[in-house]
DNA sequence: AAAAATCTGTTGCAATTGCAACACAGGAGG
DNA sequence: CCTCCTGTGTTGCAATTGCAACAGATTTTT
């Protein structure tokens, strides 16, 4: 991928990119599937951008028990909001799901000022601002399903935004299996393919593969 | 509170602050208690930040629910995220929960480049960053705590999350009554109740009116 | 192609949680 | 002082969820 297409550094051109890359010390890696990309207990600095592939977001808490915090594709940005966090308390990890690039660059560079690039080094802000702003909205989206109180209504406010952010003419589908997707959910495995059948017999919900159709029109009882 | 007290304008001087201010178009408002100060159906370019008071976001889902996502006082700032996001799905608000008072600015005002106050407006980007880095972290908490999977875990986590954050010397403390805990944690008020009256008698726990002691050090069976 | 590993789907049982109802405490306001 | 309202604390019971175990399907590795 050329730096110019990359969201980062989007609305500049070339040269100014190549520049800005060494002049932040941007650093470009590659992961094999299951590679840990990155671990919070390093550098709290640190900023990432998946170049492509896929990665997730997991936490392991006391007990040992995973939880996918958040997925990640091509052009996700990571790493920015922990800078502050005690993360000593949980840990925290990035995963390649796939191979993945993955550019590293230093939070403080970016918001510093340096004589060689003023010009591009703000309208990479105005970028990082941008998709800290997407960003944010997924964390929100997350809370909005986590708040829900049973299994079925997390599940269904899942499928409802998904099917909502999905282009007209596709069919919505699943990014988990559903194992994962009970990992993404917090809750059992076992208890959310109940629901999940439940669901089905009762016409709420047609799921082939990953792919599946929510029916809104039936009043949902029983 | 003057203008370059705001942390939306760290660092920029105060006629600057004037400049901007009439060049944001910023507005400043007063709500009473209990007014609702912000409708994510009104208009999603729109950004607040409270100067003084404190307020609540809340969430009212399709059977009336409410949930508090997150807590609001002096500095800070709310609408950021939602720009783009289907809001009009979940009734989210902004109720003051004191009198307040609110400055709103355009997102868009900010963004943009204007030829009056250019060094000013990259100034006032940086900030915003930073509070939206800020924020994103207490999302990311709440996050933490709600994936918890059972109500205890969630409590602890909770009340873990703000004994660290608590200053060294002074009492680690609840900002919200019981009720509006459990709302917070998204779960039932008395099963919250039983949990922490258990924990108490299990002596993991330590509360007086809203200040609470975590005792780590034991084991935590039964 | 066989073996290993992971995911799906199901179920009985135990534990947790939600719900509803009630008693009591404290604060606001007439 | 009394009343109204909201929050606290408790409990029995019902519903939901987690856990464990298992069988079969699917994918990956050898």
């Amino acid at each position: 991928m050329l730096p110019e297409d990359n969201i980062l550094f989007k609305g500049i051109d070339q040269s100014d990119c190549q520049r800005m890359i060494s002049c932040f010390n941007a650093d470009i890696k590659t992961f094999r599937s299951g590679q840990k990309i990155m671990d919070y207990s390093d550098n709290p600095d640190k900023l990432g951008v998946i170049l492509c592939g896929t990665a997730v977001m997991v936490r392991y808490d006391i007990n040992g028990v995973r939880s996918i915090m958040e997925s990640l594709n091509e052009q996700s940005i990571f790493g920015v909001y922990f800078t502050f966090t005690a993360s000593q308390r949980s840990g925290i990890e990035i995963v390649a799901e796939t191979e993945c690039n993955v550019m590293f660059v230093r939070r403080s560079e970016i918001t510093k000022r340096c004589e060689k690039a003023c010009q591009c080094h703000s309208k990479v802000v105005e970028n990082l601002l941008q998709l800290m702003s997407e960003k944010a909205i997924s964390l929100n989206e997350r809370i909005e399903v986590l708040s829900q109180r049973t299994i079925e209504e997390k599940l269904i406010s899942c499928l409802s935004i998904i099917e909502e952010k999905t282009p007209n003419g596709k069919a919505p589908q699943i990014p988990f299996s559903t194992t994962a997707l009970s990992d993404y959910l917090c809750v059992n495995r076992s208890a959310l393919q109940r629901e999940i059948t439940r669901l089905k017999n009762n016409g709420v919900l047609t799921i082939s593969k990953r792919k599946f159709k929510l029916m809104r029109n039936r009043d949902s009882d029983n």
